[in-house]
DNA sequence: ATATTAAAGGACAAATTTGTCTGAAAATAT
DNA sequence: ATATTTTCAGACAAATTTGTCCTTTAATAT
């Protein structure tokens, strides 16, 4: 569904939101090491969500990565999506077709849609706020 | 969503299907040429597809694919998606975690389920019989 | 029987994604 | 000022997916 990258990207930030809300930071070893990660790998993805204004990071002793309380309320999921996996999940065709639209969709456009407008819906919908929480109150988990 | 391959496979076995319905075969250079797809590529896809029992080939002098009358109305897409991307679609956890389930349930996990149960539920439902039937008569387009 | 047609199968090649390494830049502490 | 810590940046390497090529197998037509 998304790639890998994404994946590491969601679940890095989940846990930087986490401990930002605690007012501390997060550096590249807890990181990698807190999502079971490649640290290098991790790093670069980290690089684009800096850029694309989802997290700051800090140089230096005690630097790391950390989300202002602004953010874990703005940022959805959507959000990182788009930044490390492009539109693609929006809007490519089911079946892979560059001219495939509603005026003249492919055998699958309809049925296709209704799914991924649900996808859309679920990603604009959630917040890093939202995913925190649920750790927080222990209604989910990311580590065994 | 799907690789590349079964975009591939899916928009092959709906062309042979439309010939099979006529009562006529289609052989590889005449489905790579209608799908716009690499040959070779194509003809791995398609030996993936005999070996599922989706299509028949025929070798020889006329020779080719074609499809049952059964089979149209039997395959669903959850079948093809199945032989050549695997079950990842339907069990994979949405932010890439081995252990994510309704028990221990990552924090993504509700809502994911929510959407891909959606995604499940078309491609157990939509059979090649339903999208040939929207190329045939004219709600739907393969080719430019 | 032989030549021809078309799929099957396996080894190889290109492209993309995933992952690594090394050094530079920036911030801090001493 | 210097050494240390940490992110940033770019080149490189491995793995996976996508795509190619060539030989074999099977069927048909002559």
């Amino acid at each position: 569904m998304f790639s890998r990258a994404c994946e590491y990207g969601i679940r890095s930030l989940i846990y930087i939101t986490m401990k930002s809300i605690k007012g501390e930071r997060m550096n590249l070893t807890e990181i990698s090491q807190s999502i079971d990660s490649p640290p290098a790998f991790t790093a670069k993805i980290l690089q684009k969500l800096v850029k694309g204004n989802i997290v700051t990071s800090i140089k230096g002793p005690n630097g790391g990565f950390e989300i202002s309380k602004e953010a874990i309320e703005r940022v959805r999921l959507s959000h990182i999506v788009e930044i490390i996996d492009g539109d693609s999940v929006y809007k490519s065709c089911g079946i892979g077709l560059d001219e495939c639209n509603a005026l003249r969709p492919c055998p699958l456009h309809d049925r296709f849609t209704v799914v991924r407008s649900e996808l859309k819906k679920m990603l604009e919908e959630t917040t890093l706020k939202d995913l925190s929480q649920r750790l927080d109150n222990g209604g989910a988990f990311l580590k065994l």
